[in-house]
DNA sequence: CGGCTTTACG
DNA sequence: CGTA
DNA sequence: GCCG
């Protein structure tokens, strides 16, 4: 008998089971492969209970044509090295899972009334994969000291300006926290086999199974210099290069000294202080002085709830310049994460439908407005305007940023704690790449990038095109922009690719 | 040995 | 150069 | 530093 086709449905699951239970599959090649491809799995793996929730993914009749089962009927298969009756693992009350005919295990499909396109079958989701885009990666890993530990030498390397060897280390990292075990000694062989897991990465790792730590991580973390550039690179606005060349050529070592020294200068590049004559309209731009001032602030964490508090204050604000808006908290949220760093919101409305115009002035608009309430208080970017004349015309643009800093009333948080608030306005069409682009990790989106350019497309926030032809696809759900571009969906918890 | 995501804005 |  |  084949191995089944399985298919998970990651709704209603866990993100750490959701993991788990991709690791058994492809642990158990034998008896199991995945299926990307509802519509072709026999075995159909669910947290879900009710017939309805149910029918959101699967029509009844076909529901009744493959066996709807539980996670524990995975785990136990897994457990056993059988394939475990279904019956005794239905996920649905009232639908008794189909026991598998062998004779329409290998035929691709035998009654396919609803299936019009042959439809090449989507890459699977899997630990092993070269992309990080293809790899369950939840919140939690098993592996969380060691690739904290890697991360150091990637900062290291990040601040020296070394960025081609820092990506390695984020690449190897990345693979460590998708992998699904705690790595051990008895793992060593296992994870040589994985991607980016070279001779000297695995040195790295060897000496912390063996050590509980890596030595140079530790001389790293150790290091003066690498502790100061660290800290003023905390600073919005002062990056690798910038920190090097406060600490080698002006000396400087501690915040102190920073407010001193950016008390009588500033960067040059953000030396533009020509609005400051005129009654101010527009939010100031962020400097360095304030940036310095607000460090501390703007370094603290956002719990959950007050990142929804900040949405909703956005959104009701939204409401009066244009009703019925919709406004997605994107980011590190999205991706289940308990704080947020900053907070990133994708807001389109039907009207919006190409009209760049649009897109910009009513980007333009929630500024202005957020800004005469007192809510931002600071602005880095504000999207352009597309002038007439110069701009080419890529299909001209459908997506607008503005990135801000932004404070809730004080009934909503007393201290008035200044946040990164970053909004992005996008014409409908653009919506679900937008969502995709902004929801990240960093990682995630750079081999999404990466593994689409390798097939000639090209993905960005504002939409997939054929690089050849310049053919344009705007995916009308989240699911569609992965099997657009041939990817298994990844549930957004399963996306944290970074370490 | 070349490539390593992407690219406009300030 | 720094940021998303 | 690793991959194709």
């Amino acid at each position: 008998m084949p191995p089944a086709k399985v298919h998970i449905i990651q709704i209603k699951l866990a993100p750490g089971r959701i993991a788990e239970l991709y690791a058994l599959v492809s642990e158990n090649p034998q008896l199991m492969t995945l299926c990307p491809e509802l519509d072709q799995a026999q075995v159909v793996v669910t947290g879900i209970h009710m017939r309805q929730r149910l029918e959101r993914h699967l029509d009844w009749e076909t529901a009744g044509t493959k066996a709807i089962v539980t996670p524990e009927w995975l785990r136990e298969s897994a457990k056993q090295g059988i394939l475990l009756p279904y019956a005794d693992y239905a996920a649905i009350r009232g639908l008794i899972p189909r026991q598998l005919d062998p004779r329409d295990a290998s035929p691709s499909i035998l009654t396919p009334p609803s299936s019009p396109e042959p439809q090449e079958t989507l890459e699977q989701p899997h630990y092993s994969s070269r992309y990080a885009c293809l790899r369950p990666c939840p919140l939690e890993s098993p592996n969380q000291e060691l690739a904290r530990q890697l991360a150091v030498i990637r900062q290291d390397r990040e601040l020296d300006g070394n960025a081609t060897s820092a990506l390695v280390y984020e690449r190897a990292t990345s693979v460590i926290i998708a992998y699904p075990h705690k790595i051990t000694a008895a793992r060593m062989n296992e994870l040589a086999k994985l991607p980016f897991m070279g001779e000297k990465m695995l040195a790295k790792v060897e000496e912390y199974i063996e050590s509980g730590t890596i030595t140079e991580s530790q001389k790293i973390a150790a290091s003066g210099r690498f502790r100061a550039l660290s800290a003023f690179t905390t600073i919005y606005g002062i990056g690798p290069s910038t920190a090097r060349k406060l600490f080698d050529v002006f000396g400087l070592r501690t915040f102190d000294e920073l407010v001193a020294h950016f008390s009588t200068n500033e960067l040059p590049y953000l030396n533009d202080d020509r609005s400051e004559s005129r009654i101010q309209t527009r939010a100031p731009t962020l400097k360095i002085q304030a940036a310095l001032a607000l460090r501390e602030e703007l370094n603290e964490r956002i719990p959950r709830t007050e990142v929804e508090a900040m949405h909703s204050v956005v959104m009701a604000e939204l409401e009066q310049i244009k009703g019925g808006c919709t406004g997605t908290i994107v980011g590190g949220y999205r991706r289940g994460k308990a704080y947020s760093n900053d907070v990133d919101i994708v807001i389109t409305h039907p009207s919006l439908a190409n009209e760049p115009s649009l897109v910009s002035d009513l980007c333009e608009k929630l500024v202005n407005q957020l800004f005469q309430r007192g809510l931002i208080t600071h602005l880095m970017h504000l999207g352009s305007f597309l002038q007439p004349g110069a701009p080419r015309h890529p299909s001209l643009s459908t997506i607008e940023k503005a990135l801000t800093v932004f404070r809730l009333p004080p009934q909503l948080d007393p201290r008035g704690v200044h946040r990164r608030l970053d909004l992005i306005v996008v014409a409908p069409e653009t919506y679900w790449t937008a969502i995709v682009g902004w929801t990240g990790s960093k990682m995630f989106e750079r081999d999404l990038r990466l593994w689409a350019k390798e097939r000639g497309l090209n993905f960005d926030s504002s939409g997939i095109t054929r690089r050849s032809n310049g053919k344009q696809y705007f995916p009308q759900t989240e699911e569609e922009v992965f099997s657009t571009m041939g990817l298994g969906y990844l549930d957004p918890t399963l996306r944290n690719a970074d370490a």
